[in-house]
DNA sequence: AAGTGGTCTAGACCACCGT
DNA sequence: CGGTGGTCTAGACCACTTT
């Protein structure tokens, strides 16, 4: 059992407390993603708790995305694909709205030591070892994204790209399945800027034409800071899209 | 009673059914914002479904905020506010996060037909006529933002505006209160263009300086599209933040 | 005290998946 | 066929607000 022993009340509900508990198994990888999960009546009786609750818990770390529930076959930890991290963390659309499959080609990579705005962006002391990439990312076949990644040097140990193959947006799904970090949350700063002559020669732009930069913090199942990332896009062709609701 | 009666089991559950009359009712503004709804038991009676499955409804419309539930008081259909309008609708923060609270000063109003972009934005025919409002927007009492608005002029009969005191960010409290048009959600495009002669005398920037461009539809409880607006931000002191999850 | 929403339980039945 | 998640019901009890 994991619950508060003594049948004393606690101070969350039930549910919630549950939820914290598969959420933390999901999390700490004990449960890897992939993984299918006990049966619900089953978790039911192992908590003690009927198996409403585990439902109830369940069904709020499905709105999550945490685990993936399917019919007649069980439950799932969820597992980053690339239409998922598409779906999920990438919102650059055309016009129509439509989103493109974007190609990337890697233009720099190495480790260096934390620079005063990205130790404070990623919540670590400046000269923390990072791996820095730079990469230059097509879209509909024409450069159009300029993109800075920096990673904590001490949580992508070996970090390597898969050369072979052209890279498409598998950046997460690459960090999930060699590192074990799943990205589950990101919060970005939007500004426009000038291009800078770097940007205007890789995009084919003019130095000094407005860009639009996108300055992203992703962070793990447990909310640790885990990747800064900077992109600067030409809004010439297409447009950083947003739903609030 | 309102589902569907012989008893056959219709091809959505119980509980969807249950939410989608409920929605109906409030769309509909057979019940407006505020009202405090009969209590679920009685729902559940009128409806003829158990209590449980009203619980289940009621939770997925507190999701989408259109229902607020108290213990012990009731449920009321929600409400727009001026800090719901803010804390939803408005994502312009500072360095540190922080959300400034917003004043307005009208420059322009007016009814013209709808342009070709805007007909295309709104789903409407070119050339309906639109209620136009240009205004300027002051973060920590400089001017930083220029807005256009444009609504469809058949939707907002007697559009005027409280000009006897400054309007802060009330237009959504405003059409709600006025109009019965509650906003529900919306979409927003963001590219980074050329300050205008316009914008940077009026923002105090120079012409051809990077800005940034924020083009949102806003949409009813329907689904209705009620709401052009473009936003022009000059992202020097405050940027644009969304949270991805 | 009465009425509301919030939690938790227990069990029946259905729809779907694999063998 | 047995096991899984999905739906629906019924009722007990708690926490909170109002009268």
């Amino acid at each position: 059992m994991s619950l508060p022993e003594g049948g004393r009340p606690a101070n969350q509900p039930l549910y919630a407390q549950v939820e914290a508990l598969l959420m933390r198994r999901i999390a700490d990888g004990l449960w890897p993603p992939g993984t299918l999960l006990p049966s619900e009546p089953e978790i039911a009786r192992e908590f003690g708790v009927s198996p409403g609750t585990v439902r109830k818990a369940m069904g709020a770390l499905e709105r999550r995305r945490l685990i993936e529930r399917q019919q007649g076959r069980g439950t799932f930890v969820a597992q980053h694909t690339s239409e998922r991290a598409l779906f999920h963390f990438f919102r650059i659309a055309d016009a129509e709205g439509r989103k493109p499959v974007p190609t990337s080609r890697l233009l720099e990579m190495g480790t260096r030591p934390a620079d005063a705005e990205e130790a404070r962006r990623l919540h670590l002391p400046p000269g923390t070892p990072l791996i820095g990439l730079t990469r230059l990312r097509l879209l509909a076949g024409r450069p159009c994204i300029l993109e800075h990644i920096s990673l904590p040097a001490h949580l992508f140990q070996d970090f390597t790209l898969p050369l072979d193959r052209e890279l498409t947006d598998e950046m997460y799904v690459l960090y999930q399945r060699r590192h074990g970090i799943t990205v589950a949350r990101a919060e970005e700063e939007l500004r426009a800027i000038p291009a800078s002559a770097r940007m205007a020669e890789v995009m084919g732009c003019k130095p000094g034409q407005p860009v639009l930069e996108i300055d992203r913090i992703a962070f793990d199942l447990s909310g640790q800071r885990v990747e800064r990332r900077i992109t600067w896009l030409d809004t010439a062709h297409w447009h950083y899209r947003a739903v609030l609701d």
